[in-house]
DNA sequence: CGCCTTGTTGAGCCCTTTCAAAGGATGTGG
DNA sequence: CCACATCCTTTGAAAGGGCTCAACAAGGCG
């Protein structure tokens, strides 16, 4: 189930994302290399953190998605966000708190423990800038899931990810490996599957993306994003 | 429209909630007390800043109410949260910035520069919380619009509102001020005016509140949180 | 007292959900 | 290498929640 390639640098694609969101000194990049050699695979569905209980170790996630969700008790499932390689998972430099969501593995996963920021300014900096980015993508969501319909909800959703993986160098052009099902999708768009799965049939009749075995293809990112009303974060 | 009822002690509730926060040494209250010297008053429908723009001086909200939203390019609007007495605008120690949101003054608003955390070690950990409970109440908010129905989103909403007016000691047993329109709330609910309107009825048929002449009395706090499954967050 | 914003109510439509079932993939075991 | 089991995707039909349009009542405020 959705098993990992491995990769030849376990956490290159990680600390490149993280070096992009502020420039590392050898110092962080030394402590980085050091925590991705302790890299673990955690296999699909297995929780990563429970909300309501203690936040762990704040983790490094190198490669492979999960999910940060809330669960209701009658078995509703709001995704909060995707987490994608080179995303953290608890806060560094928070220990000791209880977390406010769950995170879920959607595909097996790579992660390390996040070195700490202590000694380490420049990185103390790039986690600034990452919880700033996901400050910006929960606005995000707030906007989408309120005032976006379905088929806008969606095309968003992919702006926001192929941004994101673009990032981290994990796109080609418009295209990027999707390695969620349309369940997940629906969970974090706030629809049902079945609807989710019409919309996407909708987009793919209208010409705006293709979806095959888990490859999304947008047709052009910036004239859709210019449809939805997407404003691309600028930091 | 509005107007601000002069106080006796201007930021004396924005205080005492930034203080339930985290305890606040003598200096932090020392540097809190010069800043609401310097508050000003700002009128309903002001903007106080503009998503895209650089932020300005953080400011702390003294009296009245906020409402940080995004807009969309076809007019649409998106609550993102209601900001009440003892709120940030803006993070402190994060300067130079594009804002992310937009924030309007709802009602009238008293606000003053938020001190900086700089040589306040108290202050920056009462800062650091009100991070922490923003960012709770963002995730609540991705719930309430992607999972609940319209009845539940207001309640839970009605909820969120009355825990954090009580911790400012603004919360009367199950009542508090609510000095916003319809309409405001709609935008923050991901709801129409019209059906906003039509589901606070429903649930004031069902004796789970009232709400006249600005002022809403929840029924059964407690009881109206288990069954719409709200947690209540817990530090 | 009259204007303008806000709240309320009605009727019909549309988007999304629900329930149900049939195809397709994918992986496992024989 | 095929058969089977399981998960995922796709499609249909009908019901429902929320939206739109429109008009009217009700307050505040000048």
């Amino acid at each position: 189930m959705n098993r990992l390639a491995p990769r030849a640098e376990p956490g290159a694609v990680a600390v490149a994302r993280l070096a992009r969101l502020a420039p590392l000194d050898p110092a962080a990049l030394a402590a980085l290399s050091g925590a991705t050699a302790c890299g673990r695979i955690i296999g699909s569905r297995r929780e990563l953190m429970r909300e309501g209980e203690r936040v762990g170790q704040p983790l490094l996630l190198l490669d492979g998605w999960a999910g940060e969700a809330r669960l209701l008790p009658d078995g509703r499932r709001q995704i909060l966000s995707f987490l994608l390689p080179g995303d953290l998972i608890g806060e560094p430099g928070l220990c000791d708190a209880t977390a406010l969501s769950t995170v879920v593995a959607l595909t097996d996963v790579a992660v390390c423990p996040a070195p700490g920021p202590g000694a380490v300014p420049s990185l103390g900096a790039a986690y600034a800038a990452a919880q700033r980015l996901r400050e910006a993508c929960l606005l995000g969501a707030v906007t989408r899931l309120g005032r976006l319909d379905a088929q806008e909800r969606l095309c968003d959703l992919f702006l926001e990810l192929h941004e994101r993986l673009d990032a981290a160098g994990l796109a080609d052009g418009g295209a990027f490996d999707l390695p969620v099902t349309q369940e997940m999708l629906a969970d974090a768009l706030g629809l049902t599957p079945v609807h989710l799965n019409r919309t996407l049939q909708l987009c793919r009749r209208q010409g705006d993306l293709t979806l095959r075995s888990g490859r999304l293809e947008l047709a052009s990112p910036v004239q859709l994003a210019d449809r939805v009303g997407r404003l691309a974060f600028r930091p």
